[in-house]
DNA sequence: TCCGAGTGCAACCATCGAGTTGCACATCAG
DNA sequence: CTGATGTGCAACTCGATGGTTGCACTCGGA
């Protein structure tokens, strides 16, 4: 398939950004980076039972999604959160809905 | 399972949105049921390159998340968009980004 | 300089999930 | 009644993926 991403926002890229927010995992990692700031691999590794190598793969998927950033400091790697990349997931969601524009001002009160 | 619609949406349900979401067959499912009205499986099969067993099986999933409702009548089942679920994502991405409130006025603006 | 802590890469395993085929059952129309 | 159309269920294939272990490499500090 020849169809890549580029600037219309749908195929792979809504695939790749729903695909790591479909795992709890993935979730819990972003939450954490978004409120406590960055964080490095074997750090995020201590808080999930699972292994240091788990949680890279899960950041390289995170990051081929344009979800986080790496930033080098010395020997160790510190990953950050870019959530810009959620406007693409809510935009499609916004397009689907049929009646949002209501349910979102409500959303947006709370 | 109990865990149903809370005022905190719980992981499991989550997992089940996102993960719908996640496949490109399934939102052009959801998209077509929102925007062309009700339909049964064969006519979504017809549309779609694939199987009506798979059709299907995205059916089930996709109503395992409340994302759809099947109705019968008479011999062929028809199903409907249920996009209500959807506010649970959508709250899910407020609370997670940083500074959505700019954004997303500039989304609805447009 | 040398050791420990952190990272990167690769192989490997188990499971999940999308898709298929085949067939049995139900229902509408002639 | 009988055939055609539509649905439901089950078994199967096969690739993707979450997770592991093991090892080599790099960098910083005592």
């Amino acid at each position: 398939m020849s169809t890549r991403d580029r600037a219309v926002p749908d195929a792979g890229a809504l695939d790749r950004l729903f695909g790591v927010l479909a795992d709890p995992t993935r979730r819990r990692i972003l939450e954490t980076l978004v409120h406590a700031g960055p964080r490095t691999a074997t750090e995020l590794a201590g808080d999930f039972t699972i292994t240091r190598q788990a949680v890279v793969k899960h950041l390289q998927v995170m990051a081929d999604a344009g979800m986080v950033a790496s930033e080098r400091t010395g020997r160790d790697v510190r990953y950050r959160a870019t959530t810009d990349c959620l406007a693409t997931a809510v935009t499609w969601l916004l397009a689907t809905g049929p009646a949002w524009d209501r349910r979102l001002a409500r959303l947006r009160r709370s």
